[in-house]
DNA sequence: AAAGGACTGTTATAAAATTAACAGTCCTTT
DNA sequence: AAAGGACTGTTAATTTTATAACAGTCCTTT
């Protein structure tokens, strides 16, 4: 059986979402069965990896078998604290924001939007993907009655800072932020950064150096 | 002087935007010289760490002195490959394909939008943020005349792997993919995936698993 | 102009992550 | 029901990454 005592790296939680991605498109497929070496053929990485990674959280295959792929993935969900669901406030409809209200992912994974806010006179109540956008000043208020587990920041970056803040005083603990700023927050709150000029960035410099076979 | 000749890991070239970031902001306010040990403190990593990055690619400080603020910015853009400038194309524009076109901070950095397509009738021909969308039956000959250097893939999964398969054809070597699928190209082309509902999925983890310091 | 100190580049050490190896288990097949 | 094989859980080895240490250099100051 696993060690569940002892801390999960970081690299190890970042791959949860991959297989439990790869796991879904399995039972989708009406595949029941899976082997490390199998899921790992398919992912693009070592089924040492994965039974590594797994036994981090327990055992959940069989010698001679392998893993039961439902199982597995309704195990992955739950260690991910997925089947409680997480209630979304979006901080910002301007573009992005309206995107990500959009977007029908989140749902299907248990995310549910239940708030957006702007600042802008002419979006407040009006209607965005059945969202009726609220000003900021009723931003506490909200909080307070409706329990948010998780803020998605995509305002712009010279708000991000003192928005947060106003954030964590309210008790969230969950970022999810856009704003091209490390916002800084205490140590008992997490925040994911998606700084997408970082990736192009990122992509510019393994454009110029990754070695083109054909030439 | 740094050792250019050995491959530098992917770790470090993650962490180069977020260098060329700091450092602009210290060149915005005005700061020229800076240590490898005060920047560490204002990025919370080790001076140690970013001597060592510094050091895959030469040695741009001196001793007794530390580095130029400016002098780094621009080497660390060269190195990125941001002088030249990319030419990017938006392949799919639906919510998060308008919002990309709308970000601001791409153009800052000299990725420069040349071209929006979609399949939806009732938006080619339609300007978005000064692009007129064109139908995806002109990709190839747009690309071909423009010869944009990166793709951004913000299409349903389901058209994904077809799409992106086109576009290798014409010979895009980047990707920035928003489709919640791994898509699937040769060697010598580069993909950043941004898989929203990953992130997310992530955070929750964290949010479960996190000690909350306050109980 | 000389001495001291700050800070880099670089090498050495430590820590972490990945891969490999293997013993043991349980399915499967005959 | 017994034997073989497939595959896991787990430990060991290797590789990679991060941190620490230090010698050497070049500013700065007097």
């Amino acid at each position: 059986m696993g060690d569940i005592s002892k801390k999960v790296s970081v690299e190890v939680v970042k791959r949860l979402p991959r297989y439990y991605r790869y796991l879904g498109d399995l039972a989708d497929n009406g595949i029941v069965r899976v082997s490390s070496h199998m899921l790992g053929e398919k992912m693009n990485i070592t089924a040492s990896q994965i039974r590594q990674d797994l036994n981090c959280f327990g055992g959940f295959g069989q010698q001679g078998y392998g893993y039961n792929v439902e199982a597995l993935y309704n195990a992955i969900g739950e260690i991910l604290g997925l089947h409680n669901g997480h209630k979304i406030i979006i901080v910002g409809a301007g573009h992005l924001g309206q995107a990500l209200i959009n977007y029908k992912s989140f749902e299907k994974r248990g995310f549910t939007i239940i708030g957006v806010f702007d600042i802008k006179e002419d979006l407040i109540g009006q209607d965005l993907g059945g969202h009726k956008v609220l000003h900021m000043d009723e931003l506490e208020s909200f909080i307070e009655n409706k329990k948010p587990d998780i803020a998605v920041l995509s305002i712009p970056k010279t708000a991000a800072n003192n928005v947060a803040q106003r954030l964590v005083t309210c008790g969230i603990k969950g970022f999810m932020n856009f704003c091209y700023v490390d916002i800084d927050v205490p140590d008992d709150v997490c925040v994911e950064n998606i700084h997408l000029s970082d990736t192009l960035m990122t992509l510019s410099y393994r454009l110029k150096n990754t070695q083109n076979k054909d030439i």
